[in-house]
DNA sequence: AAACCACGTTAGATTATCTTACAGGTTTAT
DNA sequence: ATAAACCTGTAAGATAATCTAACGTGGTTT
């Protein structure tokens, strides 16, 4: 079951490169972390990292500013979703207990 | 025919981030670019960015090296792979053409 | 012995990022 | 309508990160 936490997950890119791949101010990125809309890792040092989803994340919060919607109600979005998410999740884990209750698997 | 230049190719990672993920030294790392074995690209003022796919390229560098095998060498092997892949990638088109000639397949 | 290899290390300069703060035009709430 | 909150720009000063160039060194190779 490889969650592998892929290339696309790996926080390795400086606000300057997002800024260069997103065409957004450094500012907005700080900003639209400190309204706890994205969760950069930190390096030793203290510089953010992000990881290509992060791109991916902001260019939409990028998109649903400019259609006026405020950085509350893009968060109460996100939580949303997040929360529909983890419930198929759980749906699933809770399919796959039971058949492994009932036939045994392995788990490799 | 979608050759994205994908995530893994995109080259987006500062060196100090390639030193923690490979575990070589800065200077082993522009080491081996002097030696041209690798090749980041530069932001506008000059800070070298790499790839994922650079990065995995490193750690088979620094396994050959720990074989003993020079960047001399390293860089032959490299130029051989390359040039086997290029005449791969031919002889496909190659053939992909002829079945367009043939049949008059679509392009999208 | 001379030259090359694969680094480590140092120095000094430059680039990149950080936090904090103030400012200001817009939108939202009271 | 006033106040408050929103979103962003900009500036200052500090710190982190990266750059190039150079010297040194133990271990091969020629």
């Amino acid at each position: 079951m490889g969650n592998d936490l892929s290339y696309k997950d790996k926080k390795v890119i400086t606000i300057g490169v997002v800024r260069d791949l997103t065409g957004l101010s450094e500012r907005q990125i700080r900003y639209y972390e400190e309204r706890k809309l994205i969760f950069p890792e930190r390096t030793a040092g203290g510089s953010r990292k992000y990881s290509f989803s992060d791109v991916e994340l902001l260019m939409k919060i990028a998109n649903k500013i400019e259609d006026g919607i405020q950085t509350h109600e893009i968060r109460k979005e996100m939580i949303r979703e997040q929360k529909k998410q983890n419930q198929d999740e759980m749906r699933r884990k809770m399919i796959q207990g039971q058949l492994n209750a009932q036939f045994g698997l392995r788990k490799n």
